[in-house]
DNA sequence: GAGTGGTCTAGACCACAGA
DNA sequence: CTGTGGTCTAGACCACTCG
C-alpha cells in the first residue's frame, strides 16, 4: 500500500499545479473525490487543503457546481496619485479607480446607492456633525462581473444635503470637488487600515470565505482645521488588492 | 438528545466568551475535550473553530499544553510620523517604534543580526547596485516577550561599506540620518502593502499559523534622483497591527 | 435527480511539552 | 509518563446548483 499524502502536501501539489498552468486561470479544478483518488488523499485532506487555496484567494468554490481557479490577478491601489484634483477631472466616470482598470483591459460595474443613515459608530465618533444621520453613498464594483470593492462614503447633513452630493451624478471631479466648492475643501487625508475576515455582507458581495481576510480602509478627509467633513470606508479582499503609499521624506 | 451545535456556532460562543472576559487576555482556556462535552460539540467541530479563532488572532495555540487568550491587543504603526528627522534623533535606541510602545507600557527586546548577503529578487530588482549582495540589517523585536515585528533593512554595498551602516550602533537618527550624511539623502518613501500567509521562518518567530496573515510591507528610500538607496521589508501579523497614513491632499 | 462541495461522527494514532 | 492539540479515516448526510 503506497503511503497517502496529508492535506498540507495536498495544498503544496495543488498550489504548484496552478503555478505551473497545470491549470490554468479560471479553470475548473477535478472534483474532491478525482483529487483524492489521484493525489492518494483523503477527501477531508482534499477538502481542507482547497481552503487554504481559497484562503490564499487561489481558488473560488462556487458550490454546488466546482471548483475553480480565481481569474483575476491582484491590482495594486495606489493612494497618493488617487488624490489630487487634475487626475480626478481627467478620468471619466468611476473616477481614478476605473481609469486605472481599464488600462488593464477590465470592464468596470458599478452599483451605486445614495441615501441618508446612521454612520457605523466609528465613523460616527469621527464626522463632524451635529445629527445621528449623514449622507452616504455607497458603490459595488466589478471588474469583468467579478467583486472587487465595497466602498461607502459619509457626508455631514449640514454640508451635503440638498446638494449634488446627493445626486447621481456628483458633477466633474465627484464629492471631493463639490465639498471644495461648497467651501470645505480637504486639506489631509489619513487612511487607517486593518484586516479581517468578511462579514456575512460582504462576504457574499465579494464571493468571499470565512477563510479569506478584507482589508478595512477608513478614508478621512480634514479640512485645515482638521474637521473631518468626509469619511469613507473601502473594503477589499486582501487576496486581490495591494496596496500603495508614497510621500516625500519631510526632513527639515 | 439534544441537538449538537456546528464549528461556526462554537467559534461564536467562545468569541462572545472572550469578549466577555469570561476568558480574559492570557487566560488558558478548557481542552478541547472539554468545551466539546460543555458545548454538545465534537471535538473536531471544536479544533476547527478554535482555529478560526486562531486565525483572527484572537487565541494562541501553545502546542502541547492548551489554548490561550491572546495577551496583547492590536497596535498602530503611524506610517508618516515615522520618517522626519527630529523624531527620529530623538527617540532613543530602536527608534520610533520603541518610543511609541514604551508609551503605550510595553518592554521592547531587540534581536539585531548584521551582515551582507543577496537580497530577495523583488528588492534586488529594484534597489540601486552594481553587486549581487548588499548590506543588510535584520532586527527581530517582541514587546514584553511577545514577538511583533520582524525589519529587514538592504542598503547598496557601493554606499554602506565599512560605515557605521555596518555598525551594530549606527549612531543618532539611525541608517537615515547617516545616509543623509554619506551624500545620500531619501527625499521620498513608497510603501507596498501584500497581505499573505506567513511562511515558515516568520511563523516560527512570529509564533503564527498558517491560517493566519502577515502584513507583507515593501518600504523604499529613494533620493531626489529617484535612486533607491534604501529597502525595508516589515513583516507584521496582521491580527497585532493596523497601519495608519497621513498625507496632505496635493489639490493644485 | 445527479453531481458538487460542506459538515459531522467516532475512533484512532501521532507529535509535542512538561513533570 | 501524562495531557495537550494535530491529523487522518471511512462513512454518512446535508445544501446547493443545474439540467
Amino acid at each position: 500500500m503506497t503511503p497517502t499524502i496529508g492535506y498540507r502536501e495536498v495544498a503544496n501539489r495543488l498550489r504548484a499545479a496552478i503555478h505551473d498552468d497545470t491549470y490554468p486561470r479560471g479553470a475548473q479544478l477535478p472534483t474532491e473525490d478525482q483529487l483524492a483518488r489521484q493525489l492518494n488523499a483523503n477527501r477531508v485532506s482534499v477538502n481542507r487543503a482547497l481552503r487554504i487555496l481559497g484562503g490564499e484567494g487561489l481558488v473560488y468554490v462556487h458550490r454546488g457546481v466546482g471548483t475553480f481557479v480565481h481569474p483575476i490577478p491582484p491590482i495594486t491601489r495606489p493612494a497618493v496619485t488617487r488624490h489630487n484634483r487634475s487626475r480626478r477631472e481627467q478620468g471619466g466616470s468611476g473616477g481614478a479607480l476605473a481609469t486605472e482598470l481599464k488600462e488593464l483591459g477590465y470592464t468596470l460595474t458599478n452599483d451605486v446607492a445614495i441615501g441618508r443613515t446612521q454612520p457605523p459608530d466609528a465613523v460616527a465618533a469621527l464626522l463632524r456633525t451635529d445629527h445621528d444621520e449623514a449622507v452616504f453613498r455607497s458603490r459595488r464594483m466589478s471588474a469583468d462581473g467579478w467583486p472587487i470593492q465595497i466602498v461607502t462614503t459619509y457626508i455631514p447633513l449640514e454640508i451635503a444635503a440638498g446638494t449634488l452630493i446627493e445626486e447621481r451624478d456628483t458633477g466633474v471631479g465627484g464629492i471631493s470637488s463639490r465639498l471644495a466648492d461648497l467651501g470645505h475643501p480637504q486639506a489631509t487625508i489619513s487612511e487607517r487600515i486593518t484586516v479581517r475576515p468578511p462579514d456575512e455582507e460582504e462576504a457574499k458581495f465579494l464571493r468571499m470565505t470565512a477563510d479569506q481576510r478584507v482589508y478595512e480602509i477608513l478614508h478621512l478627509g480634514r479640512t485645515a482645521k482638521g474637521d473631518v467633513v468626509k469619511a469613507t470606508v473601502y473594503i477589499l479582499p486582501t487576496h486581490q488588492w495591494n496596496l500603495e503609499y508614497e510621500y516625500p521624506l519631510n526632513d527639515a
